[in-house]
DNA sequence: ACCTGAACACCGTTCAAGT
DNA sequence: ACCTGAACACCGTTCAAGT
C-alpha cells in the first residue's frame, strides 16, 4: 500500500474506534471483566466482538484463537498476580514471618477474586508450550523464591535448595485457594489457614517439635 | 402403563442396549474416558449420545443439562479418590509418616493421571450447592481428617482441631498437583515434594528448629 | 493493515411425537 | 418410561471481499 493510500484510509477511519491498534487491548478488557462476572463458560468471542463495537469475524486479526485469548488472559493475570504479591510483602514491614504472611494473603486474595482467571492461568496447556505464558509464571514464582533467599540470608530458613522451598509455599497458599474456591473452606478462614501454613513451614509443629 | 404393555415395549427393545437403565452409567464411563483423553473441551453432550448410540437428546432424561453430566463426574471423582488414598494408605505399613505419605503421594498420582476430572471436581459451582457432590468431596477428606486423628492418638501430631491440620494437608497436596497439571513441578520432583512437604508438617524445618 | 459478511460445521436445549 | 427428530439460537473458524 501506497503511502497515500494509507493516510487516506487513516482519515476516513479516524472517529471509528478499534482501528490501528486498541482492538486488541479492548477485547483483553472486556474478557477480563467477563470472565470475573460469568466465569470461563461465559466467555464467548462473537460476544466480546459485539461488546467492543466490531464483527466477529475481527478478533482473529489479533488472536489465532480463542485458546490465543485465553493464553494472553493466563499471561497478564500472572503479570498482575506478581504485581500485587509484590507490593503486600514491600507493604508488609521488617519482620520476616509477617512479610511472607502477606505474600500468602496478597495470593489468596487474588486467587478468590479472580476464581475464573486463576482457573485459566493453572488450566493445563496439554503439551502446548508458551514461551511468554511460562516466564509471565515464573515472574510470579521468582517473588517467592527471592523471599526464601531473605530468610536464608537472615538466619530464619534453613540452607538449601530455595527453588525447592519457594515451590512448597507456592504449592500450599494455591491449594488453599483452589480449597476456597471450591466452597471446602470459608472465606473467613483462609487468613488465619494461610498464618498457620505461614508459621508451620517456619517453626514446624507449634506445640510440639 | 399396563404390565401388558410393558412387557410388549421391554420386548420390542431387547437387543437394542440402553433402554431400561444403562444408558445414565454408559454416559458416564463414556464421558470419563473422553475427558481422559481429549479435556474438558473435548466434552460434548451430542458426540457422547453418539458414541454410545443413541439419539442427542436421550441423555436429557438422565441429566437436566451439560453442567449436571459434570457435577456426577466429579462427584465420582471424589469417591474414587476417596478410595484409592484410602487403599494406599492401608498398604503403606505401620510407620506414621509413611501412612501420610502414602496418602499424599496416592492424591498426586489421582490428580496427574486425570487431571481434568480433578480440573471438574474443583471448579467453582458458583454458589449453586450441590448436596451429593459435597458429601463426595467430604467424604474424601474425611480419609485426611482420621489420619491426623491417628496421629493426634499416638503423640506424633500435636493436639487441636484436626479439621484445619487436615485442610492444611489437603491444600499442600493439591497445590502440588495443580503445579504439575500447569508444568510447573516436573514429574519426577512429584514424589520427593510430597515427601517434604509431609516431614516439615510433622517435624518444621529439617536443619533449624 | 485491518475489518466485514457470508458460509460451514458444530454445539446445548427444547418439545411434540413415537414405541 | 424412555427415546427420536426437527427446530432454535448460539458458537468458533474460515475466507473472499471491502476500505
Amino acid at each position: 500500500m501506497s503511502t497515500a493510500t494509507f493516510f487516506r484510509y487513516a482519515l476516513a477511519v479516524a472517529d471509528r474506534p478499534y482501528h490501528h491498534g486498541n482492538l486488541r487491548p479492548a477485547l483483553l478488557a472486556q474478557a477480563e471483566h467477563t470472565l470475573r462476572e460469568q466465569g470461563l463458560d461465559g466467555l464467548a468471542l462473537r460476544e466480546l466482538a459485539r461488546q467492543v463495537g466490531v464483527s466477529h469475524a475481527a478478533p482473529r486479526r489479533h488472536f489465532a484463537d480463542r485458546q490465543a485469548l485465553l493464553d494472553a488472559l493466563a499471561e497478564s493475570g500472572w503479570a498482575r498476580l506478581e504485581a500485587e504479591v509484590r507490593a503486600a510483602v514491600e507493604s508488609a514491614g521488617e519482620d520476616y514471618e509477617a512479610r511472607l504472611r502477606a505474600s500468602g494473603q496478597a495470593y489468596v486474595r487474588f486467587a478468590t477474586r479472580d476464581a475464573a482467571l486463576l482457573e485459566l492461568m493453572f488450566a493445563s496447556r496439554q503439551g502446548r508450550q508458551v514461551a511468554t505464558l511460562q516466564e509471565a509464571t515464573a515472574g510470579a514464582f521468582s517473588v517467592l523464591v527471592e523471599l526464601v533467599q531473605d530468610g536464608q540470608a537472615s538466619g530464619v530458613v534453613e540452607p538449601g535448595d530455595p527453588q525447592r522451598m519457594a515451590l512448597l509455599l507456592f504449592a500450599t497458599v494455591q491449594g488453599i485457594a483452589a480449597l476456597a474456591n471450591a466452597g471446602i473452606i470459608a472465606p473467613k478462614r483462609l487468613d488465619p489457614l494461610v498464618a498457620e501454613a505461614i508459621g508451620r513451614f517456619l517453626h514446624g509443629q507449634p506445640t510440639l517439635a
